[in-house]
DNA sequence: CCCAAAAGGGCACGATCGGTCACTTTTTGT
DNA sequence: ACAAAAAGTGACCGATCGTGCCCTTTTGGG
């Protein structure tokens, strides 16, 4: 049950890789069957349906993106180092580590965010989750801790920046792209540090 | 003649509707005909290709944006009075006027920005053409005008929100999306009038 | 009213869609 | 080494994809 695991990944890697291009509504599975090296009807002893692919997909998806994002800023000190580095990675994300198709996660969002049924639920959910950990993270910026108001303001506009980068320099080919981030999430952590 | 143009508009309406929430790549001809009350091979005598109807679809869904967000603030006096209002029509535009599938340009942007061809192209042009249009309405926001490179980082920052509001409204069912995203843009201007 | 032109329908095409089934090959635990 | 389980194949299903061809209906200018 060794080999399944391992094509059952590379099939979710590829999947991943042609959703973040084309969008999961336009993925179909002969393409993916082809790009991994198997007969369409071999995917069926990985997947129950499409959907399941799909979910599994964004599913892990979701762990490389928080593993890639989180991990090295955990040996960074709590407050603005760990949150500066969190950033930075994440614009790596989506330019670097993801040069094809930019972020999964940004393209699904767009792309399922009016499509009622359980890809948006899980989507939905995840990202919930990870606006929670950046707000926590927040808190520490200051003593006594801001509200969760003021923290979710803060995520909001971080994330924000995030998406506008995303857009710059993938749509527009703008090479200042990385630049205006920083420069807008430097002003933003210092307004929210000092009073 | 005047028939068809009718009938070419209320086409393109519906294209745009399903393209908003589907993503172009997953709207069929098929579905489009069924939902204007035509035959499939009646849309061929609107269109040439399928590309032909959804290039047709983007430039049309541009200008109906610019109408709306645009049209009302040209009365408005210029600089900060003009700037609010359109970054409220806009506000509008996504959460209130396509109440469906959200803002068609914003789904088309993440959707294409990996696929080279005209539809990029179009969309590349003219993306690029309205931040240029806020960029110089944003200099007027001071005296002396503020640069080049400065209006474009306030630009940025501007449309940044947005698709932040889009995001937390439209995915994360967060009803107080506008308010965060007023008070990010209030803040921005606000660091930007003065010195 | 008339008639050309425009608008639209019917039908079929090759390709591809997601998915099933029976079968063969490969891997794995013992 | 062997049998059971897992992995993978190929043929095939009904439906739908985008599109071309030919026919009928509708429309609008003289």
């Amino acid at each position: 049950m060794r080999k399944g695991e391992a094509t059952r990944a590379r099939i979710i890697e590829e999947t991943g890789r042609q959703a973040a291009i084309k969008g999961f509504g336009a993925v179909s599975l002969g393409d993916v069957a082809e790009a991994v090296g198997l007969s369409k009807s071999g995917l069926f002893k990985h997947f129950d349906s499409k959907e399941d692919m799909e979910l599994a997909t964004l599913d892990s998806g979701f762990d490389r993106f928080v593993a890639f994002v989180w991990g090295p800023a955990g040996d960074l000190p709590p407050g603005r180092p760990r949150l500066e580095g969190v950033f930075e990675r994440w614009l790596d994300w989506t330019e670097v580590e993801n040069a094809a198709g930019g972020c999964l996660i940004m393209a699904a969002s767009t792309e399922l965010d009016d499509q009622p049924g359980p890809m948006r639920d899980l989507l939905q959910a995840r990202v919930r989750n990870w606006r929670l950990r950046l707000a926590d993270e927040m808190k520490s910026l200051r003593t006594p801790p801001m509200s969760d108001a003021e923290a979710q303001s803060v995520v909001f506009q971080m994330k924000s920046f995030i998406l506008g980068h995303s857009e710059l320099r993938r749509l527009l080919d703008d090479t200042g792209a990385r630049a205006a981030a920083r420069a807008a999430f430097d002003s933003l952590m210092d307004r929210t540090q000092k009073p």
